[in-house]
DNA sequence: AGCACGCCGACT
DNA sequence: GTCGGCGTGCTC
């Protein structure tokens, strides 16, 4: 806060144009006033006025005119200069500015990710801490002995938190400390960060392991580049990365690693820990909002050395950052699918290009976008074996769902289920995974047939019998479980229809009554010291059967885990996702990893409806390289990513008809076919046609020969003017298309 | 994103 | 006759 009198003096030489980005839906920075001697430099946080009121803005770099310069009596001053708030260096800018190229949003849009994040960065009021002088107490009572105890232990502490351990009020503390037999200090609140050391615990790798890590090494401090390193669950992936993240650390530069998952981050902690000496600073959506702003601190501070985070932490302003990993790189919840979208993996990859640094991708099943990277020679590809070796690799087989098929209203097939009970008396574990939470998707009364639809999307509301509700799983409606039918009124005739895992559990603890069964989703878990403790009682060998959601194939490790049945093999294949057999692939890839990591050999047991499909042969005959060669065969005849390039474009409006007329018109100004290989598919109505009360159209716009869209859409939507109370979301690289 | 300005229904 | 609904548009 400036004070009054400098008011005048600011403005006594004659105030310049500066440009100031502000955290809104406009592309171009703003114009305001700022004294010529002490002009803040691009990059400086400010605050400043607009309108009847104020906001924070980043000084930015000069811009090409767009068209008639602001006028100069419309120009305001700039209020304050965020003195300790992080300033955004050139390239940070500049990735901003590709990263709204890309998604075609405007680059306010972006700022205000970064900008979002500024509260965190006023320093904690510093807090009086107390210890003890040496000097005794005029009277000694049993009060100030309690107290005078507890100081005694070294540590300095506040009044209220002595008073507390000692039993006391803090008029004790307060007495003592007039007394002078407790010092007072002022302490920053900020505890000093205890910093990584590369060599604190340097592991041994065999020959191929040290042949990677040296070449991750070798490129940190080399410029941009991209590796892509790939290798099965215990091949040393890990261990492999960590030398370039020691090399980093070596010189002086921040390390980001990028997880896609918080209940991902407590094991990935550990080993950084035990390998630096150090914990790294995390930074996820988990975080309390007194630890998310020391870890906000302590990153743009540059103290900071190692970062894990989600895909969030990318936007941070890193001082120094020199090289990023992203681990598990082919996961899908690296693309944020609402708000702003973009994928984490090709922004770290962008980041890495604009600053030059290296990026590492890390994955046992690398997307089929960056194993074709590899493929075009733009990544460097780096292989680890296992080291158990092909024999640790679990054995795959199908179970035909049209001829091995369980009762009505079951879903364990008669030769899981015996599988289940050889593993269980054997002493040992088995996971059943079935990627549907709740209890049954879909709801019918079987007297009229009414299904039970969420009164604001066009989807099925989910049973979750643990809350004895009716769940939405798009926009969160939840509704209690009626008993009469809503349409006939009929009583008690409203029925589950098909699996979900609560529903599994179920029919599993019935089968198996003697296990001691538990299952683990998503919206069972709490929060990632839940899922750690869930894990920890598995690894305890408390847990017999497991039964999950794609939560339980995500990294973890459970060395007594010899067979896993996938419910429903399936799930992934239908409903028209152009990734859907990738994803399987992975899924069972990482699930496959699971199961018989130590001496045991782990069986895996499909349950299919379709042996005969390519996908579920290649897996089932262990091969993922004929898996890969046939999906990237397919993707690139059909013109489909990575070969192909795909946009969604969603216009969603309150009414129906508004929806379906705007969309016309907008289908009225797609550019002329041309010369391009460019197509619109559309508009029809979005999958999910009705979300939140919004109905939605949606278009899709591809190119085949994989030119890039941005510059096609950005012309169609120039020659578009929608009313507010219609919205156009835009979806580059869409992952999902609901 | 806010916030004001501006034209049509139920209230003192 | 006014208070207030949120549709449209502007903010350097």
């Amino acid at each position: 806060m400036p004070a009054p009198a400098s008011q005048p003096d600011l403005l006594a030489t004659a105030p310049v144009r500066v440009k100031v980005l502000l955290p809104l839906p406009f592309a171009e920075p703003y114009d305001y006033l700022a004294p010529a001697d002490r002009l803040p430099p691009p990059g400086t946080p400010v605050r400043v006025p607009l309108g009847p009121r104020e906001t924070m803005g980043v000084v930015w770099d000069e811009t090409e005119p767009a068209g008639e310069p602001v006028a100069e009596e419309k120009l305001k001053p700039i209020l304050e200069i965020g003195h300790d708030l992080p300033a955004l260096d050139a390239d940070f800018r500049q990735f901003l500015t590709r990263t709204a190229r890309y998604y075609l949003r405007p680059l306010g849009d972006i700022l205000s990710m970064v900008i979002r994040r500024f509260g965190a960065a006023r320093p904690p009021r510093p807090v009086t801490v107390y210890s003890p002088t040496g000097a005794e107490p005029q009277r000694m009572t049993p009060a100030r002995k309690a107290v005078m105890e507890v100081a005694a232990e070294g540590f300095p502490r506040t009044a209220a938190d002595l008073a507390e351990i000692a039993g006391v009020g803090a008029s004790v503390v307060k007495g003592l400390a007039e007394q002078g037999v407790l010092a007072a200090e002022e302490r920053a609140a900020d505890p000093a960060l205890r910093q990584p050391d590369p060599d604190h615990a340097r592991p041994k790798l065999n020959a191929e392991q040290k042949h990677a890590a040296g070449v991750l090494s070798g490129a940190v401090g080399q410029g941009f580049s991209t590796t892509l390193l790939e290798g099965v669950t215990g091949a040393g992936k890990t261990e492999v990365y960590c030398e370039a993240v020691a090399e980093a650390l070596r010189q002086g530069k921040q390390v980001l690693v990028l997880l896609p998952e918080i209940a991902l981050t407590q094991q990935i902690v550990e080993r950084f820990t035990a390998r630096f000496g150090a914990a790294p600073v995390q930074w996820h959506s988990g975080l309390s909002q007194k630890d998310r702003r020391l870890s906000y601190r302590r990153i743009v501070s540059g103290e900071a050395r190692i970062v894990t985070g989600a895909r969030s932490a990318l936007y941070l302003p890193f001082p120094d950052l020199g090289l990023i990993v992203v681990d598990e790189e082919h996961d899908t919840s690296f693309k944020q699918e609402d708000g702003l979208h973009y994928h984490a993996r090709d922004m770290a990859v962008l980041r890495g290009a604009v600053s030059r640094f290296p990026v590492v991708l890390v994955s046992a099943t690398p997307s089929l976008e960056s194993l074709r990277n590899v493929r075009e020679g733009r990544y460097r590809h780096l292989e680890l074996r296992s080291r158990f070796g092909s024999a640790g690799l679990p054995d795959v087989s199908l179970v035909d769902m049209r001829t091995d098929r369980p009762p009505p209203g079951r879903w364990i097939s008669p030769l899981l289920e015996t599988a289940v009970n050889e593993t269980l008396e054997a002493g040992e574990q088995a996971l059943l995974f079935l990627n549907r939470r709740g209890y049954a998707p879909l709801t019918l009364c079987d007297a009229c047939g009414f299904r039970i639809q969420c009164p604001h999307c066009t989807a099925w509301l989910v049973e979750h019998r643990y809350l004895g509700r009716l769940q939405c799983h798009h926009c969160g409606y939840s509704t209690p479980k009626p008993r009469e039918c809503p349409s006939c009124g009929a009583e008690d005739r409203m029925k589950p229809c098909g699996p979900g895992v609560e529903r599994l559990a179920e029919e599993a603890q019935a089968l198996f009554p003697e296990a001691r069964l538990a299952l683990m989703t998503s919206d069972l878990i709490a929060g990632p010291e839940q899922a750690e403790a869930l894990i920890a009682s598995m690894n305890r060998g408390e847990i017999d059967l497991l039964i999950g959601t794609q939560i339980v194939a995500k990294g973890h490790n459970f060395p007594k885990l010899t067979l896993v049945g996938v419910v429903d093999a399936d799930l992934g294949l239908e409903g028209g996702d152009l990734r859907a057999a990738e994803r399987t692939h992975q899924l069972l890839h990482q699930v496959a990893g699971r199961a018989g990591r130590a001496d045991r050999p782990g069986r895996v047991l499909l349950q299919t409806h379709q042996p005969e499909s390519p996908v579920l042969e290649a897996l089932a005959a262990g091969d993922t390289n004929a898996f890969v060669e046939a999906e990237l065969k397919g993707r690139e005849a059909a013109g489909m990513p990575p070969y192909g390039r795909l946009a969604a474009l969603v216009l969603s409006a309150p009414e129906q008809a508004q929806a379906r007329d705007l969309a016309r018109e907008m289908a009225r100004a797609i550019p002329g076919p041309g010369d391009t290989d460019i197509r619109v598919l559309g508009p029809a109505p979005a999958p999910l046609a009705v979300v939140r009360g919004r109905h939605r159209m949606r278009f899709l716009v591809s190119s085949r020969s994989g030119r890039t869209l941005q510059g096609y859409i950005a012309a169609w939507l120039q020659a578009v003017k929608l009313p507010a109370a219609a919205r156009l979301v835009i979806d580059i690289d869409p992952q999902s298309f609901l």
